[in-house]
DNA sequence: AATGAATGAGCCTTCATTCAT
DNA sequence: GATGAATGAAGGCTCATTCAT
């Protein structure tokens, strides 16, 4: 794969969006490597002489995506903050803000989640759990989980903001415009509502 | 589609329970009617001879299962019950005994989610939005909203329960076996964590 | 195949016309057993019951076709009547007498001639050389030649009338209301046209 | 179908050689794509490649010869000929170089003929509609109709003419050689007694 | 490197034919 | 005899992948 990597990263992106894009408006085995080539505007067969074959290609977008919203979050979260929800929302955001530059990436991902073809199920998966864990590591290590209420299950509380965040993602249209403000604010609110509830009234 | 409800249930269900399997793992357009045929123990050309084409199989599928839930909702649930949380519970504890009974069908709806393929996406979606009245007339009507704390919004809460509930079906192995007792048991200890803060003192 | 000539005349014409029907308007492979079935008002079985096979059945309309017509001409023309084109205008009218009361078999005939089908072609050929045969005979034995001009080849002049008579029905629409008297007319004033110009002056 | 054209000439013919003998021998609906596909020494794939559908390949067949028919006898009909019949002996010697260059092409507009398909009719109509405006202007146009004898029925003539041209394609043989200097001998046979019977004394 | 041609495997679907009742 | 179910073989078509240039 150093032949796609030798290509000029404009170039590079501009095949990566084609296959973002296919990928997760026709899932992975509907996905034509010729549709990804016609909107890459290059020819099928070079699809093929960068990634080897499209479960290649796919595994490396799964890759790929993961890697960057880590990075991107290990880049700028800034490690001070140690609330619990301020965290969350920060991590939040910047996600929102990822959304915003790649906006193929959402869906891909998205799609990713149900995408059960065995060619690359397990590949996604060990993504997903590279994910687990890193969100984990996020929320959880230098967090100061004394302002919870004692009776708070912390991790509980963890899974559920998990699911919850997932469900805005799912929630997305499939295509159109997306009001990142509007999905912004939404997860603001329902981080207070947990915070205003679960938090000792000092805290608060 | 007669020629298929005049089988015997056992072989109706043998095939259906074929059909979501290979649906559910491999999405509409890979999963094949010889795959399907194999599994239920007929021949490939069965399959069209009840169902006339694949993608009617798939339609059928997805109408089948959405009725059942709704119908084993409607069914079971206790209309008295006017807490919030307890029929979050009630319903949640029916949709569990429901895929005890038939496990298939939650990796089939769980993969109908993010099923894209032009033939059969429009089925999908009319499923989905009569899901999705379904779910708000029962979650809401003739619930008792007062226990609420005068703050809390509970539209939000509503949706935060939904994405919860997506997000326990959502982790749920494509295969193999699913503890269901201890899927369960977290919904009920989400509810519980939910209702003993966002619930005045007095009805906790 | 005595099981079909042991069924009542009715059912065997329901049967033959069925046949007759579905096979001239999609010809040969095209004309699914199911289709004659159905029209037949039988299960589809039982074409097999009857006739072995879609081979064997339409193998079988034609040989019944071919002795239909054969057979009717030989027991309706006027055998004292000498003039070629009377005889000639005799034979046509017995055809057209006979195509009003089987309209199937007009549609089927014709279609008989450009079937190709590797199948049946052999079955064909072989009905249509007998075919051949019977007209030469009917034609020219017993006719007097006498009145023909002395330099007109009476062979050729046979051969264009079978050609001109493969037009007529060649140029029948397959389906809709035919008109057999103009059909008849047109014919008549082919023949007196060359009966005119080929015959001496003296037996015009 | 640009691709198709694309090829060396010679392979084309090969292809178009290839479909001809398949459809004609079979009719549309029984020729397979494979046969072709062997016939002509490509992958069966290839024909889908070149010409999109089985569908596409019968109608450009059609269009093809139709074309091909017209063109040439336009390109090589003598314009200053007048005589009807020499005219229609010119035409019909043409047709006869035509088929001596592409023999399947007779096979193939002899199968037209009759080919019901509901996927292909259509095309076949409007090729035949435009082949019989051909013949009448071919024909009529610029012929000196003042040699026939007075009572003689000039379009009955032409009529007659049709359907023995007709009559002499329609006989021969689907496979194996053809005698062409027999045909065209005894189409000028033919032509010569109808002549020499319908024209005044004067223009023998 | 880059392309268009080429292929083979596989899919949905149809249908003549056979089986079980 | 009669029927509906069942099947196997084939056909049109698609597409990931490879080849030749």
């Amino acid at each position: 794969m150093e032949k796609f990597f030798s290509l000029p990263v404009e170039k590079q992106n501009k095949i990566i969006n084609a296959a973002l894009k296919a990928f997760s408006s026709n899932g992975y085995k509907k996905a034509s490597a010729s549709d990804i080539a016609k909107n890459a505007g290059i020819s099928k067969a070079m699809v093929f002489h960068y990634f080897g074959s499209k479960q290649n290609l796919y595994l490396y977008l799964v890759e790929f995506c993961g890697e960057l919203f880590m990075n991107e979050i290990d880049a700028k979260l800034d490690k001070n903050v140690s609330d619990f929800f301020e965290r969350i929302k920060l991590t939040t955001n910047i996600e929102i803000s990822l959304m915003k530059r790649y906006p193929a990436i959402v869906s891909f991902l998205k799609s990713i989640f149900f995408e059960n073809d065995a060619d690359v199920k397990e590949g996604i998966n060990a993504m997903l759990a590279k994910g687990e864990n890193f969100r984990n590591r996020i929320a959880l290590d230098g967090t100061d989980t004394s302002k919870f209420k004692d009776n708070i299950d912390i991790k509980l509380v963890m899974k559920m903001l998990t699911w919850i965040g997932e469900g805005y993602s799912i929630q997305l249209p499939g295509e159109g415009e997306i009001d990142y403000d509007a999905l912004s604010k939404e997860m603001a609110e329902c981080l207070d509502l947990l915070k205003n509830n679960f938090y000792k009234e000092e805290f608060i």
